[in-house]
DNA sequence: TAGGCCATCTGGTCCT
DNA sequence: AGGACCAGATGGCCTA
């Protein structure tokens, strides 16, 4: 659990309301005030899971630090963005349908793939390190 | 120490 | 009424 903020608790801010409401209104607020909390931080953990999921797919080229989640979604776009280039070229460019679109990259960092293509295993793993297949799907 | 990034709280708005 | 989502505020941690 990281930081809070000092003079905020779970019961929300107390003082005001506590002057103004009776005490079982007061203790109603409080209680759906520390139900939305807990709900929120909920919320924001598995928007950070899925953070998480989408750093492993992304590609991190020479970036040994964890991506920031504006990095993550810029990297996402631009991931994107490339593979569509490569389907799209390759349609132009009519690929034979047992050819494979063989995809140079000497970035080091195949383990992004991974989870994407199924290459989970040590053997997949090093099989990428040194190229990048994609299997054109058309 | 400043700046970047993040977690958390909070109040507002929309939806069911 | 209550939950989900959002944006602003705030303060802690980390790094250059």
């Amino acid at each position: 659990m990281k930081s809070r903020r000092p003079s905020c608790t779970d019961s929300g801010s107390e003082s005001s309301e506590s002057d103004s409401k009776s005490p079982e209104k007061y203790e109603t607020s409080t209680r759906r005030r520390m139900a939305a909390n807990a709900r929120e931080r909920k919320r924001m953990q598995s928007l950070n899971t899925a953070f998480d999921c989408l750093r492993k797919v992304v590609p991190q080229w020479g970036q040994d630090k964890k991506l920031s989640k504006y990095e993550t979604l810029q990297m996402a776009l631009s991931y994107i963005m490339a593979l569509d280039r490569i389907l799209t070229d390759g349609r132009r460019h009519s690929v034979p349908h047992r050819q494979w679109l063989d995809l140079q990259f000497d970035c080091g960092q195949a383990e992004n793939y991974s989870c994407l293509l199924g290459y989970d295993s040590p053997a997949g793993q090093d099989f990428l390190k040194k190229k990048l297949y994609i299997y054109p799907s058309y």
